[in-house]
DNA sequence: GGATCATGTTAGGTATACCTAATGGCCCTC
DNA sequence: GAGGGCCATTAGGTATACCTAACATGATCC
């Protein structure tokens, strides 16, 4: 899956890439407040980058930002070897989720078209994340998703997903990981509160997962 | 073996450190000039950058450069990093030796104390990196070695070491995997020229290894 | 319609890590 | 002891990727 590497992209220019497809993934608006939000930097150095990615030909740049083909395939390949890199750094190397979050921010710059094949090889060309979320190139078809604050008091439903939006909250990796809300686990809603905290039964226990998380974490129902 | 991060230093820093302790390795003059020639950068950017790592506490710079204690702690770990990573990536993910030490120039970076114990326990605790070299903490302690050159005609040899050195002439490592003069290899010397060429009888083959090479490259005699 | 808010841009500045050209110091040899 | 070789440094400059402060613009609200 794709030999890109020849124009060796900035680091910098794979973090935008990157952030603006993950941006459209979790169905944000793809502006400039966003990515300098998520990303950590001022707005200038946002207006700033846009400039340069432009200049690129990464991205068209009007008020919403679109990735080019060429900025694509960037995104793709980051984002994939991210995903993979998270697959390979839980399977193999045993880290807990948010530490292989964490690391796979490093990883996914330095793994060369060859150290991606081989991993793709090792793991046995997986589709997704331990998140859940796709990894590009794989040909994953995603099955019809819905929030897990949507899913009614007292169905059953089997975690999908946790979409990357849910990464950036601090700590909230290590708590889902802890209360077993991952990918393939089956509760039940046993209720909903006006403000959209759902509360849970996964494995035998009752957890309170807030409004922020239920209404991103996709589920389907059983 | 250490959690050192902390100070995170810039890969720039831990670059110069690694270079100046892999130079002490192969017992060459610590200085400068060396250091230019093997980062490829010019004598004016080491020139900078010493008077950097002098005001951080990394080296003490007369003419001679040598590490202080914290500095050979960061060379240490670095060094260690790359070729726990060059293990990793023939051992596990099957990589040529040429590819693995050039991957692990940019994983040596990027490995987290968490990750470095897990390839260590996954790797049991290796003592040397592919080539030979030594990993630093693994408390290996090298045999009497001698070069190649050394060892006299007719003499039977087994390779230990390809010095750090020869990995940084352009398709050395390529040209001696093929040839399998690989540590644990065995041969006989069947010439030695003037020039300190030698020729050798490895594997059923024989091959002429030039006199930069066979003065650096270390086996023991049989 | 004026205030406020969110958003983007300008202007000016910083740190890192390089570069070339020129200069200065030291040692060795002829 | 003059000239070469190495070696290190100084001076001046560049690209990248940030920053803050201030300003401009458009939408929304009362």
């Amino acid at each position: 899956m794709s030999e890109y590497e020849s124009p060796e992209w900035h680091p910098a220019f794979e973090e935008y890439c990157e952030t603006i497809y993950e941006l459209g993934e979790d169905d944000l608006d793809v502006i400039q407040a966003r990515i300098a939000e998520r990303m950590d930097v001022s707005r200038p150095a946002v207006s700033e980058m846009m400039k340069r990615l432009e200049v690129e030909g990464l991205i068209e740049a009007g008020r919403e930002i679109r990735l080019t083909e060429k900025g694509m395939h960037l995104a793709e390949t980051v984002v994939r070897r991210h995903r993979l890199a998270e697959c390979f750094l839980t399977d193999v190397l045993g880290l807990s989720w948010a530490e292989a979050h964490q690391e796979a921010g490093k990883w996914e710059h330095v793994i060369s078209p060859t150290v991606e094949k081989a991993m793709v090889a090792r793991l046995n060309d997986p589709t997704t994340c331990p998140h859940g979320n796709p990894i590009p190139g794989s040909g994953y078809e995603a099955p019809d998703l819905i929030a897990l604050e949507a899913i009614g008091v007292g169905k059953e439903f089997e975690v999908q997903r946790i979409p990357e939006e849910l990464e950036f909250a601090e700590g909230m990796l290590d708590f889902l990981e802890q209360s077993s809300i991952i990918p393939g686990s089956r509760g039940t809603v046993t209720a909903v509160s006006p403000d959209g905290t759902a509360t849970v039964t996964i494995d035998g226990n009752a957890v309170g997962v807030g409004g922020f998380a239920s209404s991103r974490i996709l589920v389907t129902a059983r």
